[in-house]
Formats: structure tokens, C-alpha cells, sequence
DNA sequence: CTGTTAGCGCCTTCAA
DNA sequence: TTGAAGGCGCTAACAG
């Protein structure tokens, strides 16, 4: 058994309360402080954190509950958000939703049920329902990257519409007029793909059915599926916009395996400055997202949540996300293909 | 205020007694059972975990402290162990480590003293004195990947100096000679090293001190460093034994920058079946480690120790990892380079 | 099967 | 500043 709060009291002969008091940083007799240190010392003492979360309400924990732990974008976002949180003084205890809306309604409520002070969501899915327990139990949640409509919780996000736009103007520019993408119908795929029909319209480019390739959800396999089927068209594009990095990771697979390269075959654009960009060559042109200011805004707000601010209405925070560029768009003179 | 069990008791007339078996399980009579259910749903209840685990001691929960979450290895990892872990009717704490020896130290106390029921532990260093408080408490720890001498804890690791042995034999057998390895000074890298020399003192092959680079730990920036003065040399390896994934990372990313071509210029041999090996071409051959496997074992030892099982002596399970052949390695057929 | 009675380990009034 | 007493929400003996 571990050493309780009264095995100081026996060991120093105090009362609890002074002990108590010691502990939680109040004002005791010098005398009495260092018996009281020597006591724990001597018997390794360590507050029960759940006795003492019985009565203050308070576990200086906030649940992380992350749409795909498996995807490297959650292990960097994970790596800030625990530092920052630990300079906060508080503890992160990760839940990995695997896709899995269900699944994230039960990690929601199982952070809630463990009493977490604050919840930071990379959801799954669009559904305000998931977050039900929290709001019951009065658990502030902060939306990452992703928004839920009707959640009524603070978000931060990228301006991935503006930013898909961006990109795609920067195709247009180089003179490509056969723009493909491939995009999920999850909230951050269907805002980029919005911000590819943006730039597309802009410039009045074509947009005809082929050109656009969707599945429920952001993954390898669709990456690889639409580049497939792509790469099959009459009259393929020769430009290919992928709305995430997964995606982009299944479209290089596909071109490897047509022995197709890039940008002579096709041009790529795609989302995250993570390993592909960095091993394949040539270099691919991506949108990067500021992680480490995602994580900052996220955990400050959550922060503000907890300590109590509960008057102000759920702020939408949007951070500007800038193109890293590659060599992965080539230039396009004529209608006809042509290498750059 | 969350409703409590007190709540319940007004609402049904019950004695707290009562509830309580029902709630954990025990028989009740069939017109009370449904008066509790009926103010369950009413009042949304949902027992405090808090009060429940300061009572039993057991919370139903594992800590799983990890070296480094933002690697790819370990999301693989914490998915399956998520999973598995919650058909046990358990949940999992996820702590990073960061690299750092003494986070790691904080988090197997925070673990502890959060009073999980058993901790799963992918360690940073060597030191055995980092799992003291975990020890004192007198909570099991399982090692996934790597091992700590002197632990005293059940350990899951591949059998890696062999399988490095056997890699390296592969090189050998493709008529290589002269062959560098890029290793860290961890755990597992230490053991591919020495698998590495086992193979090369088994075909009688030079072993110059240039051609074994090593770090502190593994990662990308080790490779790459390594990769540079590999390349440097007045008489390079004509192929090359990277011990771990972010190390493999590194060597491609330096072979890139001097516009260097696998495996004309350099045959490569890496660990673990990610990423790189499905969207670099030519595919890397690579040792594969059984992820899923592993955490299979680690949990089924875990759940093991969590459930009583106190007299059996620390075991050490090795698990066989084969290589998953790419087109990384040439065929050498005389003393000099010569393309294959 | 049900109800009563003690606590689990700690914090927080109060009075001294 | 200190000590005694009560209670956070729940479970685990008992006795009925």
C-alpha cells in the first residue's frame, strides 16, 4: 500500500489540516513544514489524485480525443499540444477516435466520465451529437482543424477554402486548364474542394465530371483509387489537386506503379509538408499548415475555457495557411501537353 | 452538477446498497431494476469513476507511455494497442516522451499516481531507475520494442540483432563488400549494429571505421548526417544498412540533394514497412517488424499481470521479423561497382 | 434480496 | 496558525 495523508499525521503527529494545508501550498510553521517534508520524503508520499479530484473537481488532465492517431498529422499536432499543455501545468490523456464516429462519441464521453477539465477534438465527422456528454457535463470542447456545425464550441482552423484556391490559381497560372481533384467529404476535403471550384470558376476553366473524384474519407486508398481512374480518361488532366496528405500518398503509389512521373506526366498539389514532401523528388508543392500555431490558439482558448470564461460566445479562429513551393507543377505553353 | 447515486435513491426510494449492485452487475428484483433504470435515464447518471476507483483501486485504465508519438511507428502501434486494450473492456493514457529520459520518468509517475492499472512502456533510454515509482506502487509494466536491463518487467521485442544479421547476409549474397551501416546508440539500434557485425565477421568482409556512422538516437537528421559522409568518402559502400525508419528518411533525403540514384550509386537496406517503402521507388527492401503481433503479446502479458499473475518471473518474448524484399539491392558481380 | 453502516483519501469549513 | 468534524460519490461488509 502507498502512504496516505494520515501516515504523515502519525509519522509528524499534525493535524490533517495543517498537512493538507502544507500541500497545497498555504502557510504553515517552519518547524512544522520541514517535519512535514521529511515525512514525505521518508515514507515517499504522493496525494491520492483521486481522492483529491473528489473534492476540487479538478484533475489538471484535458482529453485529447484525435480523429486518427495513425496519420502523422495527429503525431505532430499531439507533440505541441502536450508541451504546451504541460506548461500550462496540465496533462493530456489522448483517445484515438480511428474514424470512427461512434467511436469518438464513446472516447467524448469516457474523457468526461474521467472528469478531464477540457477536450480537444479533431473530430471525425460533422455531427454536433457526439459532443452531447460534454455539454451535459459542462466540459468545454475546442474544435481542431476541423469545425462541427452547431457545436457551439470554440474552433480553430486553417482557411482551407482560401487556401485550395490559392493553390489552384497557382496551376492556372502556370497555364494548366485540365485541373483534377481528388477530395473526401469530410469537413477539411469538402472546404478545399469548395476553394477548387473557387479557382476554377475564376479562371473559367472547364469542369467536367471526371475531373473530380471524391470518397467519405480522407485515406490512402482513395488517393490511389481516383489517380487510377484518372490516369485512365480519354483526356486525362495534367494537373491533380489532392485535398490531403493520405490522398497524396495513395496518388504517388498509383504513378509509381504506371511507372508515370512527376511533373512530367502530371503536376501534383497537395496538402502538408510532412515525409512525402520531404523524401520524394521531385519535390512536391503543398499548401503547409501551421501546426504549431494550431496548436497554440487551440490550447489558448482551451485555457481560457477552464479557467472559468464562460460569458463569451464561441469564437472561429482562422489561420493563414501558406504554399510551400516545389518542383511539382510544371509550365504549360500551349493547349496541347507539353514537358516544362 | 452531475447527478450522483443520492439522486437515484430520492428518485426511487431505493437504498444506495441496492443501486449499487445493480450498477455493478449483482441481481436485483425485476420492478426495482427497472425503477433504477428508468431514474438512470431520467437523470442522465453516470457513476463518478472518480469515487468509484478510490474505493476498488482499480480504474480500468492503462497508461501507455511512448518514446516518441509523433513517429510513425508509434501511431501503428497505439492503434492496434487502442483497440485491443478496449476489448478487455480497458482504456488507454497515452504519455510522450519527447526523447527525453526524464519526461519519461514524469510520465510513468503520472501514470502511476493517475493510478492506472498497468502501464505499457516504449523506453526512451536504458535507464531502469525511471520505472521506480512504478515499481513502488507495485504497478505492472510491460516493454513494447525495446529493452531495459535490470527492469525485472516482461519484455516484447523482435529478435533485431538477428534479424539485422540476416539482412546484412542478404547484401553479402548480392555480392556486396563493401558495406556501412548507420546506427543509434539505443536500444535497438545498439542490437542491429551488433547483428550488423555478426553478419560481416561471418563473411569475412572489412569492416573500416568509416563505414560505421552512429548518434545518440535515431532519427532523420542522423541519417542524413550520416548519408553526407558516407557519400564523402575517397572509397564509399556500395551499400548501405540503416538501422531504423527516420534514419532510412535521411539517407533518402541526402541521396536526393547530391542527385544520387538507388540503387546505382547505393544499395539501401532499412527497418520497417512504412511510408518510404510504399511510395519511394525503387521500393526499399526492409526489415519488417510484426506491429500487430507485437502488440498482441504485449497486451495479452499486461492484461496477465493486471489480473493477479504476480509469482511468475519476468518474460522476454522475441518475435521472428522477416525481410520484405523491394528493389533497393543490386546484384554485384565483380570487385568493382558496376551497375546491376 | 434489501437496507444500514462504515469507510476509501482528501479538502474545507469552523472554532480554538 | 492549528485541530476536530463533516462530507465528496461510491462500494463493501454486515444484518435483516
Amino acid at each position: 500500500m502507498a502512504s496516505t495523508i494520515k501516515d504523515i499525521k502519525s509519522e509528524t503527529g499534525l493535524a490533517l489540516a495543517t498537512i493538507s494545508k502544507y500541500l497545497n501550498g498555504g502557510n504553515v510553521r517552519t518547524e512544522n513544514r520541514e517535519k512535514i517534508e521529511a515525512a514525505i520524503k521518508k515514507l515517499d508520499y504522493r496525494p491520492n489524485e483521486m481522492a483529491r479530484a473528489l473534492i476540487t473537481k479538478k484533475t489538471r488532465t484535458i482529453g485529447f480525443v484525435i480523429n486518427d492517431i495513425a496519420s502523422q498529422f495527429s503525431g505532430i499536432l499531439l507533440r505541441y499540444t502536450g508541451q504546451l499543455l504541460r506548461k500550462h501545468g496540465y496533462s493530456m490523456m489522448i483517445c484515438d477516435s480511428a474514424h470512427d464516429p461512434q467511436l469518438e462519441e464513446k472516447n467524448i464521453r469516457f474523457c468526461v466520465d474521467k472528469k478531464v477539465d477540457g477536450i480537444l477534438l479533431l473530430p471525425v465527422g460533422m455531427d454536433s451529437g457526439n459532443l452531447s456528454s460534454a455539454k451535459a457535463a459542462n466540459v468545454p470542447v475546442v474544435l481542431l482543424d476541423r469545425e462541427v456545425p452547431g457545436s457551439g464550441c470554440d474552433c480553430i482552423t486553417i482557411d482551407n477554402r482560401e487556401a485550395a484556391r490559392r493553390a489552384v490559381n497557382e496551376l492556372a497560372r502556370h497555364g494548366h486548364t485540365r485541373i483534377a481533384v481528388i477530395h473526401s467529404e469530410e469537413y477539411t476535403g469538402n472546404e478545399r474542394y469548395l476553394g477548387y471550384l473557387d479557382a476554377m470558376r475564376e479562371h473559367d476553366l472547364p469542369i467536367p465530371d471526371d475531373y473530380i473524384y471524391s470518397g467519405p474519407m480522407h485515406s490512402t486508398q482513395l488517393g490511389y483509387r481516383g489517380m487510377e481512374k484518372l490516369m485512365a480518361l480519354e483526356e486525362p488532366p495534367t494537373a491533380i489537386m489532392m485535398t490531403n496528405y493520405e490522398v497524396s500518398l495513395g496518388v504517388v503509389m498509383a504513378m509509381n506503379e504506371e511507372g508515370l512521373k512527376c511533373p512530367e506526366d502530371f503536376s501534383l498539389l497537395g496538402f502538408d509538408e510532412l515525409t512525402l514532401a520531404l523524401v520524394v523528388r521531385p519535390k512536391i508543392t503543398v499548401v503547409a499548415q501551421p501546426m504549431e500555431e494550431i496548436c497554440q490558439e487551440g490550447v489558448r482558448l482551451l485555457m481560457a475555457r477552464v479557467d472559468g470564461e464562460t460569458d463569451i460566445p464561441p469564437r472561429r479562429i482562422s489561420i493563414y495557411a501558406g504554399i510551400a513551393p516545389g518542383e511539382s507543377v510544371r509550365e504549360i505553353r500551349t493547349d496541347r501537353t507539353q514537358a516544362g
